[in-house]
DNA sequence: ACTTTAATGACAGCCACTGCCAACAAACTG
DNA sequence: CAGTTTGTTGGCAGTGGCTGTCATTAAAGT
């Protein structure tokens, strides 16, 4: 079988996946904004389509659903994390590398971007719409910490141990997120909550991965 | 202020609590053999209305949404765990009380109820809005773990690592019923896949709460 | 220009869900 | 017993989320 390359296509070629990113995030922005102005219910998805400048035929080409318009925005912040997860080098703990190189805020991102993330999470809390979202995106990440795992402790991402270690890392990450939204209400976010946010999470990783077999080090 | 008693109500009482409680069950026994039989997508509200005998409108003010009818048969699994975390001894580690006392099968539930709830753990990998459901029901659940182990452990339920603690016990929970659900499916319930079960959530527990001051007799 | 392939928008329709009100049920009161 | 009160249920109409379908437009190649 020779690879005969890229054939020639024909006709408009499809929106590249890096456009339609984009025009995800765009319209999430919308969709939030509005969301938080006026809650969910109260924000129908004609009026989204037409802050983005879209139809409302679109709209749901690009979401299956009103309340996952939120998705592109709050998976910046999982990235986060996830960024950090795959830059953790082997000679430390998780808790450790957290301490020194975990920054929950996403350089790509902008302020209004985290701040709009941050009153997402808030919101879930009265909103159980959005808070299945959220968990629903929670669950997918998981996977992602399920391989990265897999790979340092070289065993199968389906050995039990590994998910058992990747569920309650996602778990312990989702209560300090919380912890984060609720105290960042107020006052914004200033540098001393970021850091203790950023403790908080590394202490409480360490309880949670403390059972592996050299205590941590490696998970 | 004396404490006048119960006042002699006038006009027809409330329904109790428990017939409510039984009448949800039921609707949500139907909607799950729909769901299982012809997908949720496919099952109406009015078809899970005929079926249980009520009118659609008394289904949307018993259910806020079709999902959720799968959440009174779904909730009795998970008091399964809720009851053997209250009956909890100081003196043993969380791991050894467990393979000591836990029946995942709840002696109060008829064997179909049990088909009916591994069948929705197993629908939730296909059916996102199920998904969606169950993962909201965990989270409610978590509540529950929260109080059992602050009074436990003589702190807070605001305590960080109390709740921290929860939330690992919630996620090992939901990865040992997603490989018990999957495990079942095709032989159903065999003596040895249950003490599997029971084996793998020890073991996965453990492997969590190990962090705490002494290493789990306490968590 | 003409063809091809893909994205979009407009329109119609289904169904989950809600508000509203009449009908009915179960208590107490005279 | 009729009459009153309080609560549940069912029917009906309406809203809005979401889908199937098709004509239209955009972006490529020949």
């Amino acid at each position: 079988m020779v690879d005969s390359g890229p054939v020639p296509r024909r006709g408009r070629p499809p929106v590249s996946d890096e456009q339609r990113r984009r025009q995800r995030l765009d319209i999430s922005r919308h969709a939030v904004r509005l969301f938080a102005e006026q809650g969910v219910a109260a924000t129908s998805g004609e009026q989204i389509a037409r802050a983005a400048g879209v139809s409302e035929r679109t709209l749901w080409r690009y979401f299956p659903g009103k309340e996952s318009c939120v998705e592109p925005l709050l998976t910046r912040m999982i990235d986060a994390f996830r960024a950090v997860l795959h830059a953790w080098p082997a000679e430390l703990s998780l808790a450790e590398h957290l301490r020194a190189a975990y920054q929950p805020v996403l350089d790509s991102s902008s302020a209004e971007d985290i701040d709009a993330v941050l009153a997402v999470v808030r919101m879930t809390h009265d909103e159980p719409a959005l808070r299945a979202a959220y968990l629903m995106l929670r669950e997918r990440a998981e996977e992602t910490f399920v391989e990265v795992l897999a790979e340092r402790l070289g065993s199968s991402p389906d050995a039990l141990d590994v998910r058992v270690q990747a569920a309650a890392i996602s778990a312990v990450l989702k209560v300090a997120a919380d912890d984060f939204a609720r105290e960042t209400a107020g006052r914004g976010i200033t540098p001393d909550v970021l850091t203790g946010h950023r403790e908080e999470l590394a202490h409480a990783l360490a309880l949670v991965t403390s059972g592996l077999p050299d205590g941590g080090t490696s998970a």
